[in-house]
DNA sequence: GTTACTGTACCGGCTGGACGGTATGGTGAA
DNA sequence: TTCACCATACCGTCCAGCCGGTACAGTAAC
């Protein structure tokens, strides 16, 4: 793994562990194992290592999002059934904070949320594509975003099958019924 | 209005105007009109300050709820139809993103975020008091917190009609149909 | 009613430390 | 010897918290 990874990787675990308040240069350089000089190098400067930290972070979901939309059978709300599934991805970037990446950005500079704001936009798209109505699809993905919320927020609501049952629930709301009602 | 409550607002200003990065003693001391001596007499630290914050929006959140309680028919799900309600009141602290108390406090220190969790807590106890189907309030209110937290990030998914046609769509879930499926 | 004392509310300067950023030196590979 | 990569040393700034004051009530004894 390259450096800029392994200062990425640093400056994430400080978030998640310490909270973005303990997220300095010196200290992602201590947990990264190098100067300070050599994450300024990789780094312009802390803005930068933030836009780093968003990148990756979108780069990871995105990835994500894709692999989950090719398991996902075809038909209506196809995109949005992949967004319920990769949320409750045990090993994606939503659940385990990494997300701290977003706290840093909007703390430290509002500006550096641009890319965030493009990707979801971009979410947006997709879901319009395909969904029979979009609100009842917006209102879900919006849940899905209530979930990232709790957890950047250290909110537990439930345990593991409340989650599960969360999940089920979700993509039911996400089935179009036979003959059901409008 | 009491000094203390004037700090409070200042600080709250600050956070919503500027980023929870220029919330400092001194901004706060000026923007409240009183030194910074004053302001630290007031409350015994930075943390004491965002302590007061975040109770200020508890308070705040806890009595829009009651209020729109009384005014909500009775029956099922009486309590997560309060929540959407709430969350789409114009001048409640949901919208205008005075909620920036919750990022100050996890940013500057996670551990003031204890109250909060406590006051989830009593809402999941609530919501759960009436609800037919826990899991279905469960996925609205998350949904609402993702509101939350698409306004805390500057996020614009749709305008104000959009937003409406959520609303709806959220507060029809939560109806129960007479005769219909489960 | 005046003096002495006490508590509340607030002011403003100071300092020590932390932190972002710079400048420069070193080192191994190509 | 050049360049990518990183280390070390240092600087300027910002900020939280502390502290010595001030103003102004009460209040109580004489």
């Amino acid at each position: 793994m390259s450096t800029s990874d392994t200062i990425i990787d640093a400056a994430m675990a400080i978030v998640r562990d310490q909270g973005v308040g303990k997220l300095t240069l010196d200290a992602a350089a201590k947990v990264a194992g190098v100067s300070k000089g050599g994450v300024l190098y990789h780094f312009k400067s802390k803005d930068d290592l933030i836009r780093g930290m968003v990148q990756r972070l979108i780069d990871q979901c995105d990835q994500l999002n894709r692999d989950y939309y090719q398991r996902e059978p075809e038909g209506p709300y196809r995109w949005a059934r992949t967004l319920v599934r990769a949320c409750f991805d045990p090993t994606g970037p939503a659940n385990d904070p990494v997300g701290g990446a977003l706290l840093a950005a909007i703390t430290v500079n509002p500006d550096l949320m641009a890319p965030v704001h493009a990707m979801y936009a971009l979410w947006q798209d997709r879901i319009a594509s395909d969904s029979p109505d979009v609100t009842r699809a917006g209102l879900i993905r919006t849940a899905m975003d209530g979930l990232y919320f709790q957890r950047l927020m250290g909110i537990r609501l439930g345990d593991d099958k409340a989650g599960e049952c969360l999940m089920r629930h979700a993509l039911d709301l996400l089935t179009v019924k036979e003959g059901g009602p409008s």
